[in-house]
RNA sequence: CGCGGGGUGGAGCAGUCUGGAAGCUCGUCGGGCUCAUAACCCGAAGGCCGCAGGUUCAAAUCCUGCCCCCGCAA
């Protein structure tokens, strides 16, 4: 089919790729403009752009899709449908209209759950078991529209935001193609979701990182996971930021002990065990600002910590 | 010119301001102690102090340029 690719960033890249293997006709990939990024102020290509210009796809990038010479613009190319895979802006009625097929949504979980921003890392941050990728056909709403395929993934114990990402793209790859082909066959259901049960996440904010020790190590946990590699969870030690890569959670004290939340109950070369809410966390890997992340044990050995250190802002 | 931290034996750090013998906590190797050990004791190897210039009697330390890593911001 002759397709117009939508997306943004590296989670959208393999669903592209995927397309180009499967002999689909991709007449032009849509992206978000070039922003700065990165240390140096660099005008960076979104991941989708790097691909696209690798296959040699025609390539626009437009500010917003909704003003009208976009619109104007998306016609000339008579697409048979529009595949929208984390594109980062939100489709007018005429795009929406405009292929013989409609547009194609990739959503990384399994709807009507999680609809919205960031579904992925929500998922390991509120510790699911399950979750997956539903492919729809949209309408106005936000991941409103009719489902068509669905493929559930099974979290790992130790999944992070990052691995499952991974995962999910992959996944959401073959089922796009999958739908491709059954949209392309006449095969294609359409089922209306359950708007009863839906729920919706919302964008993952730097500041969600920051760790409020009055929780449970549990939940702790399932934060430090979620949001590893990207924004990561952190928290403060003598004024610094300390990120927080990956830590375990200790259910029962192995001394009565009774530190309050956040405070540093004992160190060693097995971790840093920081007394919670409920239960305690045992910071397993580290790293400090300016610094690289490394395994406790090494972070111990160039720098002291007390017991009875409390972490957190001043 | 976005702001800032850092590059010192295998790991993580101190030393740099106030130039003048390379240090700390570990690891590694050898030996000892022990029923035993990630414990303890003794000993050893291992560094052109990121790179290149400059100043100086003397540079990890001061000056200049460059490379690389990282935090913030975006």
């Amino acid at each position: 089919m002759k397709v117009i690719f939508m997306g943004t960033p590296d989670f959208s890249v393999g669903t592209l790729e995927a397309l180009i293997q499967a002999g689909h006709e991709i007449t032009l990939v849509v992206t978000q403009p070039d922003k700065p990024k990165g240390r140096g102020k660099n005008l960076q290509f979104p991941p989708v752009k790097e691909a696209a210009l690798a296959h040699g796809i025609e390539i626009y990038q437009p500010r917003r899709v909704r003003e009208p010479e976009c619109i104007e613009y998306l016609q000339n190319y008579q697409a048979d449908i529009i595949v929208v895979v984390a594109f980062g802006q939100i489709l007018p009625r005429e795009i929406l209209d405009m292929p013989k097929f409609g547009c194609v949504n990739v959503h990384a979980s399994l709807l009507p759950k999680y609809r919205g921003a960031a579904p992925i890392q929500w998922a390991v941050i509120n510790g699911e078991r399950v979750t997956g990728v539903t492919t729809m056909r949209m309408d106005e709403g936000l991941d409103t529209g009719d489902m068509i395929l669905k493929e559930e993934v099974a979290l790992a114990p130790e999944e992070t935001g990052g691995s499952l990402f991974d995962r999910l793209a992959q996944t959401g790859a073959e089922l796009c193609v999958r739908t491709l082909t059954a949209i392309e066959e006449g095969t294609a259901a359409y089922t209306p979701q359950n708007h009863e049960a839906a729920t919706h996440t919302s964008m993952i904010k730097k500041q969600l990182g920051e760790i409020d020790w009055n929780k449970s190590a549990q939940e702790l946990e399932c934060l430090i996971r979620g949001l590893n590699p990207w924004p990561s969870a952190y928290t403060y030690w003598k004024g610094k930021t300390l990120k927080i890569w990956k830590a375990s959670v200790q259910e029962q004290s192995m001394q009565p002990v009774d530190f309050e939340p956040g405070r540093i109950v004992t160190v060693n070369k097995d971790g840093i065990m920081v007394q919670t809410g409920q239960g305690m966390l045992n910071l397993l890997e580290i790293q400090l600002e300016g610094k690289k992340r490394m395994k406790t044990d090494a972070f111990l050995r160039g720098y002291q910590i007390e017991t009875g250190t409390r972490l957190g802002k001043e």
